[in-house]
DNA sequence: AACTATTGATAAAC
DNA sequence: TGTTTATCAATAGTT
């Protein structure tokens, strides 16, 4: 479903095996929810992106689930305990370490090294993702120096206004001062006269 | 996906669902199984009809897969008193997850997302990362094209050496072939004579 | 992330 | 259930 057909086998490309994963993680999500309501069924759907970062969807306790399919196989709780746990967790720090080295692949070609054995069209799509990161970042900046602008630009105002306020009362305390003085004169005039 | 759009709610006629829930069951199972082949995932799908009847698909052990679920909420729960070795394991994943957590991290920010709580300081700096990354890639990008271009003046150039020999032996044919037709006038005229 | 051209899934009917 | 067909939904490739 899309704009080609696709074989059935890994995608190769990181990049868009990870997009993949995604979409299609989501809509397996979707469609699992969607059997249990429609058609009134029981579904627990576990899935581990190939870095392993877990996912799941349960119509149920999920739990609950589990131990009824365990029952229906007739598996005893002593398989999943013991050695085998051991081993499960050496596979799990293998696997992350193994993420890690990836992940560290993709910072050295991001950061233009180690790129001895890509072709064109890998170039080309990193040189992409770089370019429109370099969009963001920028963008990012700019909105951080319009908004900082725009700060001064308040606060230039404020300090305008009260700047106005302090010279109009400044003028009226000389005007009330100066007309005192004549009043004061004119009050000595009259007694005078 | 049919010939009306579907409310998504309980079915109501029973063969309707019934027949629903067979149709999807299959379509579930089937792109569980296309997602860990084209993303390399593990997937475990538990399925019970109304009727208690279940379903399953795995890629992997199903009970691995069920037993690293456990596990995976096992470590998110913390999280209790154990054997020292197992504590010591549980660090090392933990400290697994983190580096992943942030090279997954540092990726978004190359990729101009996150950006939220950056300030221009770092901005500025991924912003040259990705720059001299470019210009990396854009460096070997030139080089590629730079061999190609040598190649084909390479390839040009035995060609163009090729065409010149066949060129040069075509002509001694051609001469060989006009000399002896003179020779066998002169000899017919000899003859003749 | 948003957009489409396409493929895929499936509701209805038989 | 299986097959067919008209439609809707998912998604691969692209920007």
């Amino acid at each position: 479903m899309g704009r080609g057909k696709v074989e059935l086998k890994r995608i190769e490309n990181p990049t868009n095996r990870q997009v993949t994963f995604s979409k299609r993680r989501n809509g397996l999500l979707k469609k699992a929810f969607e059997l249990s309501v429609l058609c009134d069924a029981e579904v627990a759907l576990l899935v581990f992106s190939p870095s392993g970062k877990a996912y799941q969807f349960s119509s149920h306790e999920i739990n609950k689930t589990i131990a009824k399919y365990k029952l229906e196989v007739g598996i005893t709780k002593s398989d999943e305990e013991g050695v085998t746990t051991m081993e499960m967790w050496r596979n799990e720090i293998e696997n992350l370490r193994k993420t890690v080295d990836a992940l560290e692949a993709r910072d050295k070609h991001f950061a233009g090294e180690n790129l001895a054995g890509l072709g064109m069209k890998d170039l080309k799509q990193i040189e992409r993702q770089l370019r429109v990161g370099v969009e963001r970042i920028r963008s990012k900046k700019r909105r951080i120096v319009a908004e900082h602008i725009n700060y001064l630009k308040k606060k230039q105002k404020d300090l305008q206004e009260e700047n106005n306020n302090l010279q109009k009362k400044l003028h009226e305390l000389q005007e009330a001062s100066t007309s005192s003085i004549i009043l004061e004169s004119d009050a000595t005039r009259v007694f005078q006269g």
